[in-house]
DNA sequence: CATCAGGGCCCTG
DNA sequence: CAGGGCCCTGAT
């Protein structure tokens, strides 16, 4: 299946996120574990993606400024693609990468708070994204459970070999996602022989959902958080963390934070509490927290926290969190 | 060499 | 609603 896939077609679109939009934060998040479906360095990420049964090849470049923000997005396509489904792309673009948040009231009611405000100031106009579709992330979102940061990497990297397609495009050669009747056309043993363990049952569950049409990612987004909560929730292999996850990531619900698991846990302890690394506080206490200081966008001010804590990592060792952070 | 926990979730009692 | 079991791996 490791065919390669060569995209010979390229169209070119401009985009202008709306102001103030801060372009390596939004393109890159030191967080997410490495996946080979993308690629990124300061000013360009490029990122596979399967729109309409397409597999494309995105290249992002920071054309702009953090107050005159313009993004270029180049588009490789095995053919030719009409200008009505490159404005899809591009819609969808603008959805996954939040280009057309609205920021200003987040910036507004927290820039002057005594924690939050100096990472805002930092971080000016980042945006949260996730870069795949709802069945995506839950792939991603299952391969994480249970598991650590090197054996989540290598197991998705299997899928990728076994079920996707590489995809070359500028000189780069990134794996593309496969489509969910690919794994409904396949055994839960075929999946246990890429080393996932008891996480190929998930896999094929969720994979049969929506192979069947029985999710269906567009029309859940005009759902409320409740029905978009149950309905996810209702996936075998989807509980508590990864809902989570999911509400924040794919349907944008910048407020929802109801669960925080241990290893998290210990950090936001850290944070704010300046707690020891064995004795953290309870989670309870610290949605309440969360809740009084950043209610309306309790998630999203977690988010830039988050980043900000990561970044740092990228650039400087933080032992404390090092320890916590088992490759 | 054996043991164990890891960025959960399901199922049972 | 607490706790055991689950696949596999790398660390100890």
């Amino acid at each position: 299946m490791d065919a390669l896939v060569s995209l010979d077609y390229k169209f070119v679109r401009n985009i202008e996120p709306t102001a103030p939009f801060n372009f390596d934060a939004t393109f890159h998040k030191p967080d997410h574990f490495p996946s080979g479906d993308n690629a990124w360095q300061p000013g360009c990420r490029w990122q596979s993606m399967l729109w309409q049964d397409q597999p494309l090849g995105l290249l992002f470049e920071d054309r702009g400024s953090v107050n005159s923000p313009l993004v270029q997005l180049s588009i490789f396509a095995q053919n030719e693609l009409a200008a009505s489904f490159l404005e899809g792309v591009v819609e969808e673009v603008n959805y996954r990468y939040n280009l057309q948040m609205d920021l200003s009231e987040f910036n507004h009611l927290f820039s002057g708070d005594p924690q939050l405000g100096s990472v805002i100031h930092k971080w000016l106009g980042m945006r949260p994204m996730h870069y795949g579709s709802l069945y995506e992330y839950l792939n991603v979102a299952i391969v994480l459970q249970n598991a650590t940061v090197r054996r989540s990497v290598n197991m998705l990297q299997a899928l990728f070999e076994h079920y996707g397609r590489r995809l070359a495009f500028d000189d780069k050669a990134l794996y593309c996602y496969w489509q969910p009747q690919a794994i409904y056309a396949t055994s839960e043993q075929d999946l246990r022989n890429l080393k996932v363990g008891y996480r190929a049952k998930s896999i094929k569950r969720v994979s049969d959902a929506f192979a069947q049409n029985e999710m269906n990612e567009f029309s859940l987004r005009e759902k409320s958080v409740d029905e978009q909560r149950r309905a996810l929730l209702n996936l075998y292999g989807v509980g508590p963390a990864s809902v989570g996850y999911l509400l924040f990531d794919v349907f944008h619900r910048w407020d929802y934070l109801s669960y925080i698991s241990p290893w998290e846990q210990t950090i936001y302890s850290r944070l704010f509490f300046n707690t020891q690394i064995d004795d953290p506080v309870a989670t309870a206490t610290l949605i309440e927290y969360f809740t009084q200081h950043y209610r309306g966008y309790r998630m999203l001010a977690v988010h830039y926290f988050w980043e900000d804590l990561f970044w740092k990592r990228k650039n400087e060792k933080i032992e404390w969190l090092e320890e916590l952070i088992r490759l």
